[in-house]
DNA sequence: CGAGTGATTGACGCAGATCAAGCGAAGTGG
DNA sequence: CCACTTCGCTTGATCTGCGTCAATCACTCG
């Protein structure tokens, strides 16, 4: 009943790099199933050892990790092929949360085999530390989003990152509509942002022609208009990228 | 004359990782020499697809990544240990800048060996994927930082993650003062804050009796008030960590 | 001694936070 | 099936933390 991994829907896909029949056989054996989770279900909580890693396979997610004084900073929005628990996996322990906020199904690893699967599979191991690194350079922009745009900025820079994520995975409608199953409360939390200010935000790219956030979706009307608040790093198309 | 890494200063301490004799002469097979470079040098630029890799021996310097506005977010500040060129080396391309702000030394290795070395020793291959998970979860932490304090709890939690590093790596001077060869628009710019108002804040913090800089050292003198102000994360002790 | 660099301090203005109220859609339980 | 709650979005009014501008001071260096 899982996919086998040699017909992985994803893998398909050109974003990511294609495996020869022995790799994705070597994937398999790792592979220890398939889980469906609904939407709101916390799939990885901060500070938990989880005992599983995860691939998404389908659905939208989101990582944050909340402070002492209550808030919450959303850290990245999860999509299909996103690798989770790595930090647990690595270094005992998640230092942030993981959470559906759609039906997701995830692809099942268990950590107990994680070592030896890295050991006996270097080039496996490159595309997992390939992974870490990607992840620490978005950190890295998100981190100089935050620290030095504008709210405008910082909205355009997030939603030219999404729409270069959806529309690596295929995900677009028509080239241009996002899917976004977040609340406007999400995004504050992703931007530094309260939910009020995000929500004026919004409504002034709105006004502006530039994109709009409606019924569960971004629309962007104006791509270039957007590139050119985001700055020109946002706009570059996704590096083709392992899959777990 | 280089440093053999059987006799490196830095590994004798406790916050590094031991290794047997067979793994530190894979190292030094894979080091390629040292080198020495002034204060104010650039180490990597942003962009660049550095031919070589370094671990930094000593002195400090800081990673910087510039915005089309001119802007600038200071990422981290390193330290003596601390691993330069990952990116580089996995990802092909910096994407941000290395520059040092004191005279440093710096052990070399170069990049085309890098590959190799990583499918050679697993262990290490390892601990490469380590050091990038916790490059990633420091960075969370800071974009935490950045989108939801204060300036006030921002800056007691950047002192507090200096003299935690400081401290694990024998560095501070009486156990409260912290080395700080970085201009206070260094500071500024890693907090997402302006040049001005990071004076202003460490006013207050020096009058608060909490911490105050001067002379190119930072002197803690409240500490369990800093903790406070920062969160409780701030103050973990540093994991013990691998030394490539 | 003049020029440059970095720290410091005051005055002022604004981007964005906070407070408050209202709205529609989607439960939900009696 | 209809009150009643809850949740998320929207909008206006007000407040404030921090940015910007500007001037001064202390040091270092050629």
């Amino acid at each position: 009943m899982p996919i086998c991994c040699r017909h992985c829907p994803l893998r398909s896909l050109d974003v990511f790099e294609d495996l020869d029949g022995e790799e994705i056989r070597a994937l398999e054996r790792f592979k220890a199933g398939e889980l469906k989770i609904g939407k709101g279900t916390q799939i990885m909580l901060e500070g938990a050892s989880s005992p599983q890693l995860f691939t998404a396979l389908s659905g939208q997610g989101l990582r944050h990790k909340t402070l002492q004084n209550g808030r919450r900073q959303v850290l990245n929005f999860v999509f299909p092929g996103d690798f989770l628990g790595l930090q647990a996996g690595i270094m005992g322990e998640m230092k942030h949360a993981v959470e559906a906020t759609t039906d997701m199904v995830l692809c099942v690893f268990d950590r107990k085999d994680f070592f030896g699967f890295f050991r006996n599979h270097p080039s496996r191991a490159y595309d997992i530390t390939w992974i870490a690194a990607t992840e620490e350079h978005f950190l890295g922009e998100a981190l100089a989003s935050v620290g030095q745009l504008s709210a405008t900025e910082r909205m355009a820079w997030a939603i030219m990152r999404l729409h270069a994520r959806a529309g690596a995975l295929g995900m677009l409608i028509g080239g241009s509509r996002i899917p976004m199953p977040y609340r406007q409360q999400d995004m504050a939390d992703a931007l530094g942002l309260s939910l009020v200010h995000t929500n004026k935000t919004l409504a002034r790219l709105r006004d502006r022609q530039l994109a709009s956030w409606t019924d569960g979706h971004i629309q962007i009307t104006d791509y270039d208009g957007l590139a050119r608040l985001a700055g020109p790093e946002a706009g570059e198309p996704l590096q083709r990228r392992p899959l777990i």
